[in-house]
Formats: C-alpha cells, structure tokens, sequence
DNA sequence: CCTAAACCTTCCCATCATGGTAAGGTCAAT
DNA sequence: ATTGACCTTACCATGATGGGAAGGTTTAGG
C-alpha cells in the first residue's frame, strides 16, 4: 500500500503520517526499489489508533506513551488507565478554564447595553476599571 | 519608561511587547537617540489593557479589534459587545468539545480495571473496537 | 513507444504566541 | 574607567499542520 492509499484509510493526511515517522511515532516504513514507502495492514492498524487517540485530544507525548502500551501486550491495564486519567484530568482542566473565561466575560456582556451609545463596562473593565484608584 | 520599567508595570515580557508592535497590534515606540524605545503612560494603560484582554483568552485578531474599538470613544457599545458575545461562543464551544473529550474518555476509564492484568477497554476502543467486522 | 496524469520523494517556508540565546550598543553608578 | 544592568536586532525553537517547489516513478491511453 502506497502512502496515499494509507492515508485515506486511516485519515491521518500523508504530510502527517511522513512527519510522525521522521518523529519518531510511528516506526520508519519499508521501502520500494523507488524510494516509494510501502505499507501493510498492520501499519494502517497503528495509524487508526494514532488517529482515534488524536481526535481525543491525546498530545503526542501521550500518544508515544499509548503506542508503547499498545505495543507491549502484556502491559497491565493500570498503566493505560494512568495515561488516560492523566489526560481527563488535563482536559476537564482546560475545559473550566475556558469557561471561567467564558463566564467572566458573560457577566461584563450583560452589564453592557450594546447599544448606540457609547458607554461600554466591557472595555471599562478591560482597562482596569475597579483596580484603578487614578 | 523603558521597555523593561513598561513590561514590570503591565505585566508584558519584553519581548512580547516588540512583538506587538511588530505585528502593528500596538504602535510603533518612540526611540530615545539611544534607539531605546521610550514609552508614556498612555502606553502602559494601552499594554494592560491589552494584557487584560489576552487573560481572558481573546485572539490577537479580536484584541486588534478591541483595540480599535477602545480607541474610538464614540463607537456604539453594541459593536464592543458584538466582538464579546462572538468570543464567548468561541471559548464555550471550546470548553464544551474539550469537556466531550473527557467524558467519552472517562466511560472508557470507568470500564478499564486498572489492575496488573492486561485486558484492557480504552485500547481496543482506541484500536477501532466495535467498529471492526474483522 | 511516447506522453500525460497521478502518484511519490525531499526540502523549505508559514502558521501562532512565546521563549531562548548571541553579539553588540548604552547607561548609571562606583 | 570598569562593571553590571539594561537595551538593540537577528536568528532558532516549540507543536501540529498545511502549502508549495523541483524532481523522480508508475500506469494508462493513444
């Protein structure tokens, strides 16, 4: 299989899949007499769980972790789940930061007319209105 | 003010603060004969400002905005909200995708055992499992 | 057999916001 | 006059991705 060919069966685009190996993700692929690389099934196997792990919002560091779990199938359970519930924890965190910033900002809105007139708490506070004692 | 007096006060690294003004986020400085830039007050109540809005998360695309709403007193506080209520969809868009992440990571967890055995339900799922006729 | 299209290869550049570092100029205090 | 703290520009790096150029390969059609 062609790099194009795994890259439509997997999703991952072909730039990608040149750059998770020059990375070291995924392990360097075979080589035609063409200079052309050449893939079994087993490869799009790996990619579609590098891909699935992807979508998830797992890093690459996550995933080179993932990769070698995945690899090792004796492994136990725990680790995996470590990684996993690392990375719950890292997203669920993000996730309330952008919407304490969210919340923040829906406060101002709703403090501000949005109409023509000029006056705007929004901006007001931006500038540091209420910490500035000028 | 030097730059480094102008990046303690607001809170801006310095090299931040070359960087705005190389993008044309904020103006050009005055330069002492020196070449050392040489800012006024009126440039650290824009660079707070600016910090302010980039805490809460807003684009440099949106602060150029901003800045340009803030600048113009006599702009309507509706177009000052519009920028507000646009950002606040993007970050709780965000904040929901991420949480999405978490939870369908979380299911998978709560079926991993997470002992010293290697059987483990985050992996297949990651592998495609229950998608795989195979 | 020749050509054109559709592949593939490597290499370089760009993003966005930020940090680092290096080589060199300036200023203030000792 | 020296030292140390500051400033300047210029370049490189991040992480994950896309774009494009210049050139080689393969395959199908005429």
């Amino acid at each position: 299989m062609q790099i194009g060919t795994l890259s439509s069966a997997s999703g991952v685009s072909a730039k990608m899949i040149r750059y998770y190996e020059e990375t070291g993700l995924i392990p360097a692929a075979d080589r035609r007499e063409s200079g052309y690389r050449d893939y079994g099934d087993n490869d799009l196997h790996r990619l579609r769980f590098v891909q699935r792990a992807r979508e998830l919002g797992f890093s690459m560091d996550q995933l080179r972790q993932l990769l070698r779990l995945w690899n090792d199938t004796n492994r136990p359970s725990r680790e995996v789940k470590a990684v996993a519930l690392e990375h719950i924890a890292e997203l669920e965190e993000k996730a309330r930061k952008l919407q304490g910033f969210a919340d923040t900002l829906r406060a101002l809105a709703d403090s501000c007319d949005g109409d023509e007139r000029s006056n705007c708490p929004i901006l007001v506070d931006l500038s540091g209105g209420g910490h500035c004692h000028k």
